[in-house]
DNA sequence: GCCCGGTCGATTTTT
DNA sequence: TCGACCGGGC
């Protein structure tokens, strides 16, 4: 049963749009993936379309996984023929066939971006280069970079620049070590595609032949390589719709080019284009805020979110002394909250991930249950990198990455010099890691390695050949145990009897529940497989929902997401917009549409929040309002202290605040990119008023209580409150806003 | 081979 | 402030 005509007109436009080029500019919370899977429903069931001649491009697993669940709903498993995947994981299916007209092995692994900077550091060792002037993050940026802009290491222009030129042989051999190894990193995955189509042309047309129809979702996040990829596709059917948002470009750091959509019409000229403005998300009160806050920037194509759901609550600006008192601050809202909503539809959204800390403490103070995304990411966790060496060592005893890493893990006595010694004989002898291992022991090869070490090479050899024989003969969730056992690894753990040595083992079950699950969903699940789709996996994959905790994260990784109740913390210049983007128009922009898209997250309740002080690297740093907290404008905001404050109501009734929105007050002297902004800035001023010790007070957010000390005086009198909710509280009389009670 | 202690540096991160 | 990383000492 079709529910297209639950569609609005722009919608429908959209889904029946059939043949030729089309960019749907669908807004935040404008119902996009539904338009994507009625549109796929719609040519399969309507016009009779293939599953299998259609591919659709997402830019995460969890994306992909959801479109193909939902369109197998409405078709039954006629979908599962649809090629729905993420650019890598399709570029890995393509290669995974065609890897030999690259002189690639089948097995070929993954490189994630750890193993990218550990072949880096020993390239740069191996080249006697210093890794504090030529730092391997700066490196692997111009090599990703390279990628993402679809060139090999022939096409890396050095321009005449030295650092530059040393960056290129590092790249070249980089290159050579990862052939070597028989891996790829994740640029190499799209770049490969590329080269082999260029070398083989009936490859190419094989696959142009097959799409008759390709989607791309979340456009403006494309880079250069995936652009090139997709033109190339649709090349013979010109059948191609993308769907993205110019305002929600996030990701210029790692390639993504907002021009890509921009230019689209310029690329496909008579492509069609349909925005999509009717937001189903969030309240009007949002949207004309966060419409404000967009129109800032210059580079867009123009869009203005509307919607039908009604006014809603004013956006709550809360304005705080220091990161505690805003940790406080979300926490008491939390509460407050709690009745109507639940924790699992809460969320608290900052920047940078070192902001979470202050947050957690007050969260865990107060007792309410949160989780956090992002920062050490499962597949990044020590144990799980390990077994994960093992299981890829087993598969490609090339990758001597993997090899290497787990050769003295458990601890076997086989340290660095020995390793040093095989690494040098196999570079000598231009044979993989592996291999020299392999022969370690034999009479012609003489490493002058003591008996102690030879020995347990050899075992660890043999070790790994066992494990290779039993991987035959169990199946996937059997063998995992049989891993975990014959390898040490889980007695090892037992053995340390730590805190953390739990939590790794922990860890470890859950791998093997991630293999259980894998396994349920996927007929040919051998190895290979399972390491294909973990080396693509990501955290926001495994984020599922969840009523009993709030959840943190930064505001990139909420992108896609939505909550009734949302917190925008950390609205400060150098925080939000990001001091390394301070002084580029550009990355201001960028900047700008992340603070668009947090605030666009929300579906009824936005907060956000800014302090004057905040402790950053163990130093306090003063803080100045964002300047996107300006380009709100006041009619859709209401400032603490306006509005009813969280648990307990203070029993006061009047207000005091003369400014209704003190923290715009400040003067742009540098008017435009001035680095030096001078910027004057007042507070909302309380009347001075003679605060003696036993005074009663109110605060906004931590309801009454009385003064039992003061210090210092004029601007930088401290007064200590008890609260009648029990807790004590040192505040700033000058931000604290602290009410007297008669 | 391994452990410890000083130094340095520190956005964001769908794959 | 906190962690990763390296080099020296055992």
């Amino acid at each position: 049963m079709s529910r297209r005509n639950e569609l609005n007109p722009r919608q429908l436009e959209a889904v029946e749009h059939y043949e030729g080029p089309l960019l749907i500019l669908a807004g935040a919370g404008s119902g996009k993936t539904r338009v994507l899977i009625e549109r796929i429903v719609y040519m399969i069931e309507e016009k009779r379309v293939r599953p299998w001649n259609i591919l659709a491009v997402t830019f995460t697993n969890k994306a992909a996984k959801e479109m193909k669940m939902r369109i197998e709903k409405q078709l039954g498993p006629d979908a599962k023929n649809v090629w729905m995947s993420t650019f890598h994981s399709f570029c890995l299916r393509v290669l995974r066939r065609h890897a030999e007209v690259l002189n690639y092995d089948k097995n070929f692994v993954v490189y994630d971006t750890t193993d990218q900077r550990t072949v880096v550091k020993k390239i740069l060792k191996a080249m006697g280069l210093s890794d504090k002037v030529y730092k391997p993050q700066s490196i692997l940026y111009h090599i990703d970079r390279a990628k993402n802009h679809g060139l090999t290491v022939e096409d890396f222009a050095s321009d005449g620049d030295y650092f530059l030129q040393k960056v290129k042989e590092v790249f070249i051999a980089y290159q050579a070590e990862l052939k070597k190894n028989q891996a790829m990193d994740f640029g190499d995955l799209i770049v490969s595609v590329l080269r082999l189509f260029g070398k083989a042309p009936e490859v190419l047309s094989e696959y142009q032949n097959q799409f008759h129809y390709i989607l791309v979702d979340e456009y403006q996040d494309t880079n250069k390589s995936q652009y090139t990829l997709i033109k190339l596709l649709c090349d013979k059917w010109h059948n191609i719709c993308v769907v993205g948002d110019d305002d929600q470009s996030i990701y210029k750091f790692r390639g993504a080019e907002i021009q890509n959509i921009l230019d689209f019409q310029i690329d496909y000229p008579n492509a069609k284009m349909i925005r999509l403005e009717q937001n189903y998300r969030s309240t009007q009160n949002i949207l004309s805020a966060a419409n404000a806050v967009i129109r800032g920037n210059d580079k867009r194509m123009g869009k203005e979110l509307w919607t039908e759901n009604g006014t809603g609550d004013l956006i709550k600006v809360y304005t705080g002394h220091a990161d505690r008192d805003e940790a406080h601050y979300v926490c008491a809202m939390i509460k407050s909250y709690q009745e109507e909503y639940s924790l699992g539809e809460m969320a608290i959204f900052y920047r940078t991930n070192a902001q979470s800390r202050s947050l957690e403490d007050e969260l865990r103070k107060q007792k309410i249950n949160y989780r956090i995304f992002g920062g050490i990411k499962f597949y990044d966790r020590a144990e799980i990198k390990n077994i994960m060496a093992y299981l890829k060592s087993l598969v490609n005893p090339a990758d001597s990455i993997a090899v290497k890493r787990i050769l003295n893990v458990p601890l076997r006595g086989i340290g660095k010099t020995t390793v040093g010694k095989i690494d040098d004989v196999a570079t000598q002898q231009d044979k993989s890691f592996w291999d020299v291992l392999c022969s370690i022991g034999s009479p012609e090869l003489d490493l002058n390695i003591s008996a102690a070490a030879t020995s347990k090479i050899q075992e660890f050899v043999q070790l790994l050949k066992d494990l290779n024989k039993a991987r035959a003969e169990l199946s996937l969730d059997d063998f995992l145990p049989h891993l975990y056992d014959k390898t040490g690894y889980w007695q090892m753990l037992v053995d340390e009897k730590t805190i953390e040595s739990e939590s790794r083992k922990e860890n470890l079950t859950e791998l093997g529940n991630v293999i259980d699950d894998y396994l349920s969903d996927s007929e040919d699940a051998n190895l290979e497989a399972f390491l294909d789709q973990i080396s693509l996996a990501s955290d926001v994959d495994r984020l599922d929902e969840s009523p009993e905790f709030v959840n943190l994260m930064t505001v990139h990784l909420a992108k896609g997401l939505e909550f009734p109740v949302v917190f925008l913390v950390g609205m400060e210049e150098g925080l939000f917009p990001h001091s390394r983007s301070i002084d580029n128009p550009e990355d201001i922009e960028e900047e700008r549409r992340l603070c668009y898209v947090g605030m666009t997250r929300a579906k009824k309740k936005l907060h956000m929040s800014f302090v004057h002080e905040r402790r950053l690297f163990g130093t306090v740093q003063y803080q100045i309002v964002s300047r996107f907290m300006d380009e709100l404008p006041s009619e859709h905001t209401s400032l603490l202290g306006e509005l009813e404050a969280p648990t307990p109501k203070p029993r006061y009734s009047e207000q005091r605040y003369v400014s209704k929105k003190p923290f715009t007050t400040r003067k742009k002297v540098a008017p435009r990119g001035g680095s030096e902004r001078e910027i004057d800035y007042e507070y909302a001023q309380t009347d001075q008023q003679p605060f003696k010790r036993g005074a009663r007070v109110s605060h906004a957010v931590f309801g009454a209580g009385k003064i039992t000390h003061i210090e210092g005086g004029g601007d930088k009198m401290k007064v200590t409150v008890e609260f009648t909710q029990g807790m004590t509280k040192k505040l700033l009389m000058k931000h604290a806003n602290l009410k007297f009670m008669s």
